[in-house]
DNA sequence: CAACGCTGTTGCACCATGTGCAACGCGCGA
DNA sequence: TCGCGCGTTGCACATGGTGCAACAGCGTTG
């Protein structure tokens, strides 16, 4: 692990979500403000980052031109974007697309239906393991020996009152799951916020993705996200299907 | 300057373009094979990049989710796209934005007709400054002093036939520019491409972006592209005025 | 089937680079 | 006018980044 690239990636993620001036990037990181200056220097002559005219500095053009090059890589974010447009347009709540990468779950899509509430999840971002319905939806479905291998480094942190904490009520939650084949979260990452996930196959019925429809409590809560199973099936079924999925 | 940085940032440029295995990246670096490993490993732990099944490494949805998430600090951008959007159906060619940055113009969005072939500009990198439409009609009406800096660092290298490789030469071509209020592209950077294009104005009058219409020379010549000017002239007009400026 | 070449991986010594520091100038606010 | 915070630069040095050696595995070739 590169300590001066992890932390110029920090830079990255702290200037994304508002520009900021050099002695904040510095605060950030805890370094000298030498140090933040010359990383944001290497940053901007690549144009990951740019200088604001008030001296700023902000996310640069070339990391919009990166990802618009590389949008042929995210094949299934590809596949699945049209069922996941119509299941947000269905549902009115916001979607999000997983994936299993490595010994992590990942946010690979989210799509919010217009004026709603931004919730916490972001492309690109893990999944708290435990916590979240996608990586439910996702574990169940595998080898007993793939799940105990992503658990190994899982501390099951509690989030909220109804965090799962312990392990065994956890994997018989995954057994839960895999009888019925969907997955919730029941306000256990953030005690506002519920959801309920399916996974997705690809062409050797493997299961590496899953699909999800998460709302506020305070909106739609499980009853009402449990209307919404038949319309979550047909996409991850859409979605599978066209990975070559054949059930 | 961090040799390391940019050396990860190289390695997002190269997976960018496809995926690559890590004794790829080591070589196109020109370092050991676990100084690329390392470094991989570092861009993958924050998902800005990420290792397919069969060993290589592409792009990572953590670089679409900051892309996402730094969305609204393109403000440029997202003010011109309608009007770039509508002048690339109205001209059926490539349509570029690009902006003055530091000592620099770099493409700060492209926007391509269907089916059309894929010209070699890309959102975020920079343009040769003697050589592109989109920097003549920045430069062209920037301060003689301001035109100077940028130019300091401009060796009018020889790219094509038409490539303007004196300095007199090209301050000659911007005073007319300057009269006509567009420049052009006569194939100097790529002799099968060429372009027009204008300049946009801030809310103080200033110039620090432009508008461009680019196609091959096979497709549309600057014969044709000057049946374009009226369409490019508004686009630049409604950017302008939408960003303040009063003519 | 053995040999070879290439790749991925890991631990480690070492050196090149990344780092913080000091100093300075500037701008801003009290 | 003064004090403070920030941006910037040159430099000494500490540390982290680097290449190397060794190993295992895999695919190809003879």
């Amino acid at each position: 692990m590169s300590q001066t690239v992890a932390r110029a990636i920090e830079i990255l993620e702290f200037v994304s979500q508002e520009p900021r001036n050099p002695a904040d990037v510095a605060r950030h990181l805890d370094v000298h403000r030498s140090t933040a200056l010359r990383l944001l220097e290497t940053l901007t002559e690549s144009a990951l980052t740019r200088r604001h005219a008030d001296g700023r500095y902000g996310v640069g053009y070339r990391l919009a031109g990166l990802a618009q090059l590389a949008l042929e890589q995210f094949d299934l974010s590809h596949v699945a974007r049209p069922h996941l447009a119509r299941l947000c347009e269905r549902s009115t709540h916001t979607v999000h697309l997983a994936v299993l990468e490595g010994d992590r779950v990942i946010y690979a899509d989210k799509l919010e239906p217009p004026r709603s509430v931004r919730l916490y999840s972001q492309v690109g971002l893990p999944v708290a393991l435990h916590a979240a319905g996608v990586a439910k939806a996702i574990l169940a479905f595998r080898s007993p020996a793939t799940t105990e291998r992503l658990l190994r480094g899982c501390r099951f942190e509690p989030h909220t009152g109804t965090t799962l904490t312990d392990r065994d009520a956890y994997l018989a939650q995954l057994a839960d799951v895999r009888a019925r084949g969907w997955a919730v979260d029941d306000g256990e990452f953030e005690d506002y916020v519920n959801c309920v996930a399916m996974p997705i196959r690809d062409a050797s019925g493997e299961v590496t993705a899953a699909v999800s429809v998460t709302a506020l409590k305070a909106r739609a809560g499980l009853p009402e996200l449990h209307q919404l199973l038949p319309a979550l099936g047909e996409a991850a079924s859409a979605i599978s299907k066209e990975l070559g999925w054949k059930p």
